[in-house]
DNA sequence: TAATTTTGACAATTTGCATTGTCAATGTAT
DNA sequence: ATACATTGACAATGCAAATTGTCAAAATTA
């Protein structure tokens, strides 16, 4: 179906280099912040506290560690499925079947589990992405199918995902300051050092190709988004190929913009 | 510098009729609700209140009016600047010059201040935007030029409006139900529509144009609020081809997999 | 088993804002 | 000029959720 016009898209393809793919296209942000947050854990050896004790054959770290889990967990599920600001502390200690002083003992306020989960989520989809894509590599078509599918799969595998990384958090873009902003830029910039790959010698155009590349990671996550909201009405190859199309699309214009080496 | 490869792209233009045009691209969704919503206005004719008199020249009504639009536009100003979520009632009247009284004459809370609002940029866009494309009607490049156009520049003469319509609406869809949501989904529809006229026999992939029409939509979108968000950074030029671009290629690509007359 | 810490349930307090109400000052009609 | 609608400033109340605090039951160590 899809064959005719694409052949041709492969020429440039010879030029991928698997190692610099990994290098470029790589890029995890969660800066280990993503710890706890509680209070002063190591005993604080002042005088009246005899501390740490062992409980369920856990030290107190690990107790901590298991409920800080636990609440990210509950904070995935509650977030996810009515939305953040329908979502009470409460509701998630109850979901977590953790009391709200255990909530406190983590995180400092609602937003503050919203971040972990929202960046949890973001860094596993990219990583999975890139890993799909660099399986493909040398291939153009097959590279972008194959991302593009572990994109959608992700979210029909779990919509909660898709409603805390697409609409939640643009929400809390506003409340954390920028944060989870540049985390939503990483997207823009993992398919920008895409595009520099299938266009290495593009050096003049870099401002351009950034904002197509912006351009094509809204493109692909509004129409998820639909899917998610359509609650997957359209079939999944029906979902990729228009997708992919988009790609495809200015993968030609832009060579035809700016012919390289053989084009036409 | 666009011009190589996009000649060839006004072909099937020939089939685009400006009759067809307005009426199909066409359709305002304010539904006229967005009038007063305030108590029994009509001099409710009990007992003691002998109501409505003359106030600095005007009648009641005009009064109420007059309030109601400096509490949009006050709304404007504040939502638009600050968000959604960081403005209060009283920072709404005190933007307007109002006490909290005439809030609660006109709405019953913020979010139907928001809607509103919302609803009234939304209006303005999607004219200007159609407007402009009729304008041009018979060249598919100007027509794309040209809506395109309209669109950034609306949100660089004001980008409140775009923090409005492409931040918190996303939030209000929650909060109101879907009524919003569906009045950001008549973009994807206009765009869709635009696609029916420039791919006229497509019957069978009514719904693979669809969700192109939503990526695009998400194309540009996107790319849109960057330039927002960078304050304008990139050359208008620049962010114009990067829209169009998307547009070009797809019509290609799309061309390409379902061939009509001459395509090769 | 006794001493002590950890935990869970839940009450008490705080906070931020919405919503309603009061009242004096100002404008309007007769 | 008098009576009253209209307005604006701001206090009073309501409310929902965050945050802190209390206390007794359960688990742990020795």
């Amino acid at each position: 179906m899809t064959s005719k016009a694409l052949k041709q898209l492969t020429p440039t393809s010879d030029s991928l280099d698997q190692k610099q793919l990994e290098t470029t296209l790589g890029q995890s942000a969660t800066p280990d912040e993503s710890k706890p947050t509680g209070k002063d854990n190591a005993n604080n050896s002042n005088k009246k506290t005899t501390p740490s004790r062992q409980f369920k054959g856990m030290s107190l770290e690990q107790r901590q560690n298991m409920r800080r889990e636990k609440l990210i967990e509950a904070g995935l599920q509650a977030y996810g499925t009515h939305g953040f600001f329908s979502v009470t502390v409460k509701d998630i200690c109850k979901e977590a079947k953790l009391t709200e002083r255990y909530f406190y003992e983590s995180f400092k306020r609602s937003e503050e589990l919203f971040k972990v989960v929202y960046l949890k989520l973001i860094d596993d989809l990219q990583l999975k992405i890139v890993e799909a894509v660099m399986q493909h590599s040398p291939d153009l078509k097959q590279m972008i199918t194959a991302g593009l599918s572990a994109l959608l799969n992700n979210l029909r595998d779990d919509p909660r995902t898709a409603r805390i990384l697409f609409v939640d958090a643009v929400l809390v873009h506003e409340l954390h300051g920028d944060t989870i902003h540049e985390s939503h830029t990483r997207f823009d910039q993992t398919i920008f050092n895409f595009l520099n790959i299938v266009f290495p010698d593009q050096q003049e155009n870099k401002s351009q190709i950034s904002l197509i590349a912006s351009g094509l990671n809204g493109y692909v996550v509004h129409i998820a988004m639909r899917w998610v909201l359509s609650n997957f009405k359209q079939p999944f190859e029906q979902v990729l190929e228009a997708c992919s199309l988009a790609y495809l699309g200015i993968y030609q214009q832009f060579n035809h913009l700016h012919p390289t080496t053989s084009e036409s």
